[in-house]
This record gives structure tokens, C-alpha cells and sequence, in this order.
DNA sequence: CATATTCGCGAATAATCCTCGGCATTTTTG
DNA sequence: CAAAAATGCCGAGGATTATTCGCGAATATG
């Protein structure tokens, strides 16, 4: 459904560095008369390739100074409740990305928090309490190189 | 040097649902005139708690279909050279987002690619060429939950 | 080859927005 | 307590923008 051309990758690519680009400004650095231009991401929205446009905070700057990657393990029961915990952990807002990945464990979470204590208190109160999960291991982020970078879009 | 009251929290808010919200608009949904809140927006772009704005793509759509989060080692003597390191893990397009870590490993990259064959490339022509780089281990996201979610920001 | 569809261009319209002072109010500072 | 700084509101000018329409060219379709 979603062929995409070197038009389209164009937009994207400049929407990507800076998301409030106005119309005009994208036409110009893609060649592209508004019109079109604007005709294009549209698609791209309604499609679903462009899913929204979302501020890059940083993260420290509002006190959230803890980033932990948390490989979650649940129960061989529980694997056919995958869906439900698939839930759960969207609703866990400190958990900004998370996914169900091959190895060792499950999941992993990508939790952001203010500190240790309240990583101690989302552990213990949020994640062990989940049903299904067995084990659990956190991996603390010392230092930030890059988060949320861009997508290598294909050049075509 | 970042003090942030309840308003600019609330434009955050805002901001991080939807990045091409007109200033007038953030203005009404944070109960704020257009001027204050172009102002503080401004100062909050500024002082570098807001970095910028970017569009949230779906990767599989732009056929990016893989994705990966390594665990990179590096040996004792490198340690020291974890800048250099770090410069190059951060030049790599297909990292979107890597963190020094505790644990197991150094460093965890999420590595977004088009395919197998594609991070094969990448793991054998890039990562494992990389000086210092001891040990990789692969965990392929088999399905994904959450990505680029919104942070918890705190509640002033 | 003819038709139909897609796609980009250009212009005009109408709407929206950003910016800028001036003034009042609150909070901080000495 | 008084002065100063910060902050918000209001209003208007001026610019920029988004959006729509028809036209023409290129491409796909049969």
C-alpha cells in the first residue's frame, strides 16, 4: 500500500530533523511546489508512515536523570497471555519503548525515571506485581550517547 | 538553571503529543495567552530541555523491519578511549539510540535496519570492526510494543 | 494508439499566525 | 516597606501560511 518515492522519502527525511518545518519551507528544500508538497505528507499521515510529530526532550533537563533497560521474563504459562502483558506494559507510562525480543529474556523496557528510589518504587510496585513475570534484570544507564536519533531512511 | 513551573511542564505536555501544535493552540490547551507561551517555548528551546521536533515514522513502513538491540564489550584497555568510542557508535546511522551501561555489557545500541541481511552487513563491516570491541551479542526485536513513547513528565 | 489516471505547477483566496509594545499584577529583592 | 524584576494580558499590524481550483504533462492501462 504505502509505495513510497524519492519525493516522499525527501519530506520524511526533513521532517524528521525538524518537525515543525512549515509547507513551504519542506516544498522548498525538496523541490516540490506546496501544493503537492503538502498533498504528499498528508498521504504520508493518513497512511500511517507518518504516525505524528513528537518534541525532543531532554530528559535530565526535567528531572528524569534514570534511563533502565529492564529485560523482563515471564512464565511459560503466561506466554500465551503475551497479549495482556503487551498491555500492561503500555500502560506503564514510565516505560517509553519496549519490545518482545529474542535471548535471555522476553521483553525489554525502556524505563525513564527521576531517580533511583523511584525506579526502586516502579519495580517493586509496578513490574514484579505484573502476573506472569518470573524474573526480571535491570541494566542502568550510566551515560546518554544518543536517544530517539534519526531513522536511516533508504535513499532512493 | 532550568526551573520549570507548571506551565511549561504543560506545554511539554503538550508538545510531546504533538509537535506541530500551533502556538495559539498550546496557548489555549495550557490556559495561557499566545504571548507568554511563545516566550516560554522559546526559552524552554533555548535553555535545551526542548531539542527539537521530530516525526514519528513508522519503521516498518519505510521498510525498516529489523530491529536490533546489541550489547557491545569492549576490553579493558579501551576503557579509557570510551570517548573515542562513543563518537563512533553516535556516527552510525542505523544506531537510533545507545546508552553506556551497567551489567553485562558497555554499550546497548538499538540498531534499526531493513533486514537480516542488512544488519549482517552492519554487525561484520561495522560493529565487529570497531577497535576495542571485545564482544557483540544480538537481541532481535521480535514484535514492537512501544517506541518513541511519550515521557512521564512530573506532575507540578 | 487512445483513454484514464496520476501528478505537479501556479495563482488566488481566506484564514491564521507571529511579533511587538504598552499596561497591570504579582513576586522577588534589598 | 519600597523598588525592581518577572510575568501575563490585550490589541493590532503585517507577514506568512494553508488550502483549493483548474490546467497541462507525464505515465500507466487497455
Amino acid at each position: 500500500m504505502p509505495n513510497l518515492d524519492k519525493f516522499d522519502i525527501a519530506i520524511l527525511k526533513v521532517l524528521q530533523e525538524d518537525a515543525r518545518a512549515t509547507n513551504v519551507e519542506i516544498a522548498e528544500r525538496v523541490n516540490l511546489s506546496p501544493s503537492p508538497c503538502l498533498r504528499r505528507i498528508r498521504n504520508l499521515e493518513k497512511s500511517g508512515v507518518l504516525r505524528g510529530y513528537r518534541a525532543d526532550i531532554d530528559r535530565k533537563e526535567v528531572g528524569l536523570g534514570l534511563t533502565v533497560f529492564v529485560e523482563i521474563k515471564v512464565g511459560r504459562h503466561s506466554r500465551e497471555n503475551a497479549m495482556a502483558q503487551q498491555e500492561a506494559l503500555l500502560a506503564v507510562p514510565e516505560v517509553v519503548s519496549c519490545f518482545l525480543i529474542s535471548g535471555n529474556a522476553d521483553f525489554l523496557a525502556e524505563v525513564v525515571v527521576e531517580d533511583l528510589s523511584a525506579y526502586e518504587r516502579l519495580l517493586t510496585e509496578t513490574l514484579l506485581t505484573m502476573p506472569g513475570v518470573t524474573d526480571i534484570r535491570s541494566n542502568f544507564a550510566i551515560r546518554s550517547i544518543k536517544t530517539g536519533g534519526p531513522l536511516k531512511l533508504p535513499t532512493l
